[in-house]
DNA sequence: TGAAATTATATTGTGCACAATATAATTTTG
DNA sequence: CAAAATTATATTGTGCACAATATAATTTCA
């Protein structure tokens, strides 16, 4: 590529992912809407389902913002107003975890959990959405979250 | 992938979209800081450059936020006020087109014109930056443009 | 021609992202 | 043990994204 064609915004790997993305999530938002949840909430929630369902300890024991962010890649700045809308919403509870008092336990109301029938629903949909086959989509989800790896 | 699974962060396209994005847009954001830009209005640079380098007609022409809007898949409600930064800083005048008053003339001035050479780093210096290789990359691009527009 | 529809941009309001800083609890160390 | 360093979360401020709405210019067409 000559020099000059770097500047050419259709040679951008990541103009190709900024705009990806924008559009996955745009995707995303009219699934979601009925479920009250944006995008990054509905992250929230996949990590909030993965440690809390089944394992009643863990309801016990909660999640921390940190956990939430290093899954998630977000820090405090984000996470922490999008986590008092969700407890608006009731989905989940935030309280002080009190063997570490800086330390906050994030857990799933019943409600929270609940959600989680209405959300099994969203995967199936998204996939219906796609122009590609779904075999495609998962050799490309391989390639970027060994990427993602990488990065990080 | 069983039903369940579908509901794993770790299986989601969409994530590894979303968090790789972030991470590049975190890599441009010190290459960018010297030239005084965030990574969206770089993006509005590089079709400014792409339109107005060397046509010595379309500087006078000028370009319109839809146009912007086409290339970068933005709507007004987000380029309006980044144009308007773009302009405080000196980079770019924005007017209206005497044709047809609703459209706005985008016009790059000679700093913003300038800006392009400190500019020609930046796909150098983000090359750099990448734990894999760069034939690698130019086939992901491929594949992600290509996504792009099937999705669009 | 003039009212209705369309088009282009701007504005408002909500919710991310993220850097920078603040605060308070815990741990480390002198 | 107490001061210093570290850790976890919260707050502040700026700049996107984007839906919804507003405004004003142009076009369409009855």
């Amino acid at each position: 590529m000559d020099t000059d064609d770097t500047l050419l915004l259709d040679n951008q790997l990541c103009f190709a992912l900024y705009g990806l993305s924008r559009k996955m999530t745009s995707l995303y938002r009219p699934l979601l809407k009925p479920l009250g949840l944006t995008y990054p909430q509905y992250l929230v929630m996949l990590v909030m389902w993965e440690e809390q369902v089944g394992t009643s300890e863990s309801t016990l024991l909660g999640v921390s913002v940190q956990f939430l962010g290093d899954r998630l890649l977000l820090d405090t700045g984000t996470l922490t107003p999008l986590l008092k809308r969700l407890e608006k919403q009731g989905l989940l509870t935030r309280s002080r975890d009190s063997s570490d008092e800086r330390r906050l336990c994030v857990r799933l109301t019943d409600a929270g959990l609940d959600l989680r029938e209405r959300a099994q629903a969203v995967p199936v949909s998204m996939l219906c959405k796609s122009p590609v086959a779904p075999g495609d989509l998962l050799v490309l989800q391989a390639e970027l979250m060994g990427l993602l790896k990488k990065f990080k």
